[in-house]
DNA sequence: TGCGAAAAAGCACGACCGTTCGTTTTAATT
DNA sequence: AATTAAAACGAACGGTCGTGCTTTTTCGCA
């Protein structure tokens, strides 16, 4: 009888420790620029002790994946989808997004963005996982926007994938004039694309919300 | 036999077949994925024998992102300038990046965008140089949207700053969806958001040019 | 044709890579 | 406290990396 034991174990605690480091480190350098002699010199530990968590580095690529999907989704979705469905759910999501993009994301990187770059040409588990995340984030951007459309907060001849295709746009810019750049005023640009997007789509001419109502708070019931 | 060619010395002749072969490479793999000793198997050369055409890996990287704004240029800037200031010309930036991304980077990707993200975080003169060229070319798309402003074309109050960040945005998130997702929907999102794009900071309401006139060929004069 | 220069090759180096394996230390269960 | 399982270590392996140094081949020109 080994196993009755409180998931608190030795093993899994390091496991999540490791995760953690690695994160930080991938953020910034990739997941291919992360190896695991470095990651093991961020930690005090071996080499060989770090590696024997994964058993091999695409696991801990993947690890890192649904680690850094699960990190994202518990800032950002799982907030907004306590508010009532249609444009103030989809406004918070892109909220949240766009908070935590400015908290964590540019300054220390993003692990779906670098990796989609990075692995965008490079078949294999690792890619595949990447796609999996992907796909389930833009759907669940998709299936908020449906639900707009049908509350009537968007006109009924918006095209979900198309909304959200562009919403993809503005923070995949938002990165990059951020962080290559540097540029400050990036943030500012990203609300104002925000803005005339959500107004093109709205029911009314040029009505939902206007540029005052903000916030940099993550939006929550 | 051979003619007298011109200046064109054995050396400088390696260094272009060198920089084609190279261009292919780090195009899939990024910059930081291209290593010396597969791009001369790649060229049936000695590792040395390339190294020496550079000096560093380093100013290999840096000549590359040179050789790739030159062909950028040349086929999307070059021939949009011949047109007239104000949309048309404009308008040919757009469609002739387009076409280049159809053909050519969906395909094989895109220094630009790979350099950025692996480069974002890693100061020296390889990241130096990428911020120069990328500044470089959003410079020339600000100043034909101030163009466009002044002729008239373009509402008054439209921020160059702001449409040049759009449409950049619209291309990352082509590039995102049309090489990680596999989506070959994404080319048709990408016209239709620089539709909206346009439409909404042209001059008259929802004026200027539809969605007819269209097309897959570069634009010149 | 021959000669000097340029280009390419060959070789070696230290560093780091992911991975394996046997050992030792630490934690968990009787 | 004793026993057993889990976790971490340390050394080593075969590779690849970028980069020097030396030698050989090739080119350009008188």
């Amino acid at each position: 009888m080994t196993k009755p034991r409180s998931h608190a174990s030795k093993g899994s605690q390091t496991r999540s420790a490791i995760l953690d480091v690695a994160l930080g480190i991938a953020s910034r350098d990739g997941l291919e620029g992360l190896s695991i002699g470095m990651l093991a010199d961020a930690l005090g530990m071996s080499k060989s002790g770090v590696f024997a968590h994964f058993g091999s580095r695409e696991e801990l690529q993947i690890a890192l994946i649904d680690e850094y999907a699960r990190r994202f989704l518990e800032s950002v979705f799982h907030p907004a989808i306590k508010l009532p469905r249609g444009l103030p759910r989809l406004k918070a999501m892109f909220e949240n997004w766009l908070h935590r993009v400015q908290t964590i994301e540019i300054p220390n990187g993003c692990v779906f963005i670098s990796g989609a770059v990075e692995f965008d040409d490079r078949p294999g588990p690792v890619r595949d996982r990447m796609v999996e995340v992907n796909r389930g984030w833009q759907g669940e951007m998709r299936k908020a926007a449906r639900q707009a459309i049908d509350c009537g907060h968007l006109a009924a001849g918006c095209d979900p994938e198309q909304l959200v295709f562009e919403l993809y746009g503005v923070m995949l810019a938002l990165h990059h004039d951020a962080r290559l750049l540097r540029d400050s005023r990036a943030v500012e640009r990203a609300r104002r694309a925000f803005d005339r997007i959500a107004a093109f789509y709205a029911t009314g001419p040029l009505a939902a919300w206007t540029a005052g109502d903000r916030t940099t708070e993550t939006i929550a019931a």
